[in-house]
DNA sequence: ATTACTTGATAGAATAACACTATCAATGTG
DNA sequence: CACATTGATAGTGTTATTCTATCAAGTAAT
């Protein structure tokens, strides 16, 4: 029965039926019997097909709402009971947005000194894309905007806020100031995130209500090849306080403070809201706690 | 794999491998092989044999938690489709504390007016076994004290309030009064529910309380014995105001009200704390929260 | 229109899983 | 010490599951 709601999950991420089953390391027949099973046992369509896979059906929709918690219970029930036997160990997997991907390792490095065994993998994924791979119980957890857009049915647990410096070169027309308002910074081309992230959204926002126009000069879904453009002096970006204070400044690039309004958001873990948790997204939550009074301000 | 869980559960309830199996329609063996392949699967001892059942290990304790909240969602899910498909059916199972049993139709009453295809099993329970009935999914909801003892993970919805009143021939020597203390009620001989049931806990700590030895002439878990014996004017009884109502009096029979203190209890619905609820669940505690202001005091 | 490709369903065979009956060994009980 | 109780084990027949191979329906391109 599970192993047929896990099914019905690859349906429901992949929309194809063939790559549904490799994902679930079966052939394409069996997850079609599978799903036509399920079918059958509760009397109802659970997918709109043609000659190909269309959507779900209303009962198909609400069947997988229960299926990923009950997939989700079914793999915290066997990792609980691992970590009984074994301490905790496995793998976290976790995707954080590009703004907060520096600010990653304050978690992982003291959860690493309590639990060795532990494994991680971290993604760079966009706020949405975070949330649909939470959903899917493709990550275990997120580091994502907490405050900003909406979230879902997720828990969380606030780790900093994030403030706005411009990163520029000290040559340049504001590069000599103690603090610049947003309708200036405004005025300057910027190195800027891809519109598909929520810092873009937020930064835009900002910039337009300060009566500025957004454009970036150049766009990146990565926050490195932002830096190492700024780095030259001869570009200039829109940063978090924190994540310019861990990539350091050179000799002439400066982090000069955004008023005008002092914009900030809280960036915090997202875990899957389900009670209780499963062993390692506990032991995640607890250190996002134990970790988060030392970073707020 | 929820096969062997529902195994797991049932053995929990039966504490009896060949009763357990009974209870799940297979025979023994397939049951001792299912419990066994969930011990091969997570690699952990779950029950302490010797050559009978002894008890759940630590690992057998928390694989037995998981087991009610997956199985409990498997059931929904499934009671859901079909509540979609067939609109609301099936049957409601309900247990009741023995003073709560003639208010159960003010929910039952209306809620067969909106849902005529769902049918009920009212049973008549202590508070103990109805909460533990409540746990091993036995049963869909409780109406039971929500103020007194301590409930567990359940999810409560106030129905009204429980008061005293002594139930007596109005020729006894207490019969012809408006009101009566607890002290004084301590000195008639009465007929009480057995002290298994949480209504006697209630009312001996009250009778103590003021003073008195609390003793029944005659003891019974079932009401309607207590109120055979009152009606003929030769026992005494105490009784919730709204129970007393209920029954009605005779004419030489008077029920008085008990003060000093003018004690009182919630009594309410309790269902499984589990979001969301089934169909059935969610709709009887819609059915709850609509009659109860009518009950209200 | 015709052709080729994509996608999911179906048929048939091999295999694995499952549940049953019968029986046994261990532990209590009178 | 005989005898009942309880759960594990062996052996067997049945059912489910999964695979490979193939098909039919629908799309897209020529």
């Amino acid at each position: 029965m599970i192993d047929k709601l896990e099914f019905l999950l690859a349906l429901a991420r992949e929309r194809h039926f063939a790559r549904a089953a490799e994902a679930c390391g079966v052939t394409q027949p069996t997850l079609s019997a599978g799903v036509k099973q399920l079918e059958e046992t509760f009397g109802v369509l659970l997918v709109h097909r043609g000659s190909r896979f269309r959507d779900f059906t209303p009962e198909g929709e609400r069947v997988l709402s229960w299926a990923r918690r009950i997939v989700g219970d079914a793999r915290a029930m066997r990792e609980e009971v691992h970590a009984l036997k074994h301490g905790l160990n496995g793998r976290l997997r976790i995707a954080a947005v590009p703004t907060a991907l520096a600010m990653v390792e304050r978690v992982t490095t003291p959860f690493r000194e309590r639990h060795p065994n532990v494994q991680f993998t971290v993604l760079s994924r966009n706020s949405g894309e975070l949330l649909r791979l939470l959903d899917n119980l493709e990550i275990d957890a997120g580091i994502t905007y907490l405050d900003n857009e909406p979230l879902g049915r997720v828990a969380t647990i606030p780790l900093y806020r994030e403030r706005y410096r411009l990163l520029i070169s000290a040559d340049a027309p504001l590069g000599n100031r103690d603090q610049v308002t947003w309708a200036e910074v405004a005025q300057v081309p910027l190195c800027l995130l891809t519109p598909d992230t929520q810092n873009r959204r937020i930064i835009d926002r900002l910039l337009r209500e300060a009566g500025g126009d957004p454009q970036a000069s150049l766009e990146s879904n990565a926050m490195i090849l932002l830096y190492a453009h700024v780095r030259t002096g001869r570009w200039a970006s829109i940063m978090p306080a924190r994540l310019a204070a861990t990539l350091g400044l050179t000799e002439v690039l400066r982090a000069v403070p955004i008023v005008e309004p002092e914009a900030s958001h809280t960036i915090g873990l997202v875990v899957p809201a389900r009670e209780p948790m499963t062993p390692l997204t506990s032991a995640l939550a607890d250190e996002t706690r134990r970790v988060a009074p030392s970073l707020a301000d």
